[in-house]
DNA sequence: TAGATTGTTAATCGATTAACAATC
DNA sequence: TAGATTGTTAATCGATTAACAATC
């Protein structure tokens, strides 16, 4: 179990614990490292690698038992105490994300979403509170909610950043297309869908060319 | 202007572009490696690298003439030459994407989206075409479009994404918490953005540990 | 010419892969 | 014991950074 984990193992190990849990309900109890290579596309080695820096239950010969090897992803990912986000911008992308179940089993409970607009203000689909941006410090004063979606267009960006930030925002998901100057110990991951689909895209054409 | 660029300078590429054009409405002509990396937050010869390998125009002592970095980076990222993609699914993530204005200055066009429920049917806000599944082999005879973006629910991906590529899809942005399964010559990129906030959460628990 | 800034070559760093010893 | 599979050490590969020569 190691301690410094590099971000691409990090960002594998989800889809591990994804496809162990698929076959787990599917009753299978072990699994060797080969198995879960090639039904994740990937080389044994890395596979063995990556689990070691979060488990060491795999014993030679019988592979993985694949019931500890979820519960130590799990508890590697945090997928088992619930942690707070707040959205703020409550568009079309916004209300998505306020809506998604999907963050449930990854641990991530939404609480709800701001805007400055005031139509958008009330009650989403699955019953989160969407408010006014001027209720946030109040609120975080009491919630002290650590993660913030930035959900806002391009324009507003960074002055909202920068109030989520002021009011206790310590890590922000970024779905704006521009870069957020942010101070130092503040963590901002950028996630920009045209931005991924536009390289989609280019990787096609150089591809066709290629060949 | 190198031919084979490093999937990570790929993806700075939009984020040089978005400063550069931001700047330039401002009005400024000239921009140096040292004052992109300090914006953007990056190494001065990491930027000086980057943009060698699209342009070619730095000048010593001047730096780089914005207007042309500018169209080299819309040239190489293929801004300029409009690119049709499909949409399978229409929950709340679909639809979002399907009205989300930002493809259009990466240079794509959302043409539809497609979806088995008969309820979604009809037209979007931006008024974009929703229809059932089984139109779409035909739809592509005609449309030869290559680009899809899966967001229907983990238990259909793999079925449907079997179903796209049978009729002529080539490049998928997985949005479905899962592994897909697919021949060697479709690219596939997954976007999972409960992954992503979940490793956002994560760094932000080992930051506040190790201080 | 002198100084600033580019572009590139060499050095470093980190991640992946290969080889293999440990072990159930 | 023999064979399969893990875990780890060493080798390779690729990306970043440092150093510096070219040049406007």
């Amino acid at each position: 179990m190691a301690n410094n984990i590099s971000s691409n193992t990090k960002n594998r190990l989800p889809f591990y614990l994804e496809y162990l849990r698929k076959i787990y309900t599917e009753g299978q109890v072990n699994i060797s490292s080969g198995a879960i290579a090639q039904a994740l596309n990937l080389g044994e080695v890395q596979v063995r690698k990556d689990l070691a820096s979060v488990s060491s239950n795999g014993k030679p010969k019988v592979g993985y038992e694949i019931v500890n090897l979820i519960k130590d992803l799990e508890d590697y990912l945090g997928y088992k105490d619930t942690d707070d986000a707040v959205v703020f911008g409550a568009g079309k992308l916004g209300m998505a994300l306020l809506d998604y179940q999907g963050f449930l089993e990854c641990g991530l409970n939404l609480v709800g979403a701001f805007d400055v607009d005031k139509k958008k203000h009330g009650v989403s689909e699955s019953g989160k509170i969407i408010e006014g941006n001027e209720y946030f410090p109040s609120f975080n004063k009491d919630n002290k909610v650590k993660i913030g979606i930035l959900c806002v267009p391009e324009n507003n960006a960074q002055e909202v950043c920068d109030f989520m930030i002021q009011n206790g925002i310590k890590a922000i998901l970024n779905f704006a297309p521009i870069h957020l100057n942010v101070p130092k110990d503040i963590i901002v991951k950028n996630e920009n869908l045209a931005y991924s689909l536009a390289l989609l895209s280019i990787e096609l054409k150089s591809k066709e060319k290629n060949k």
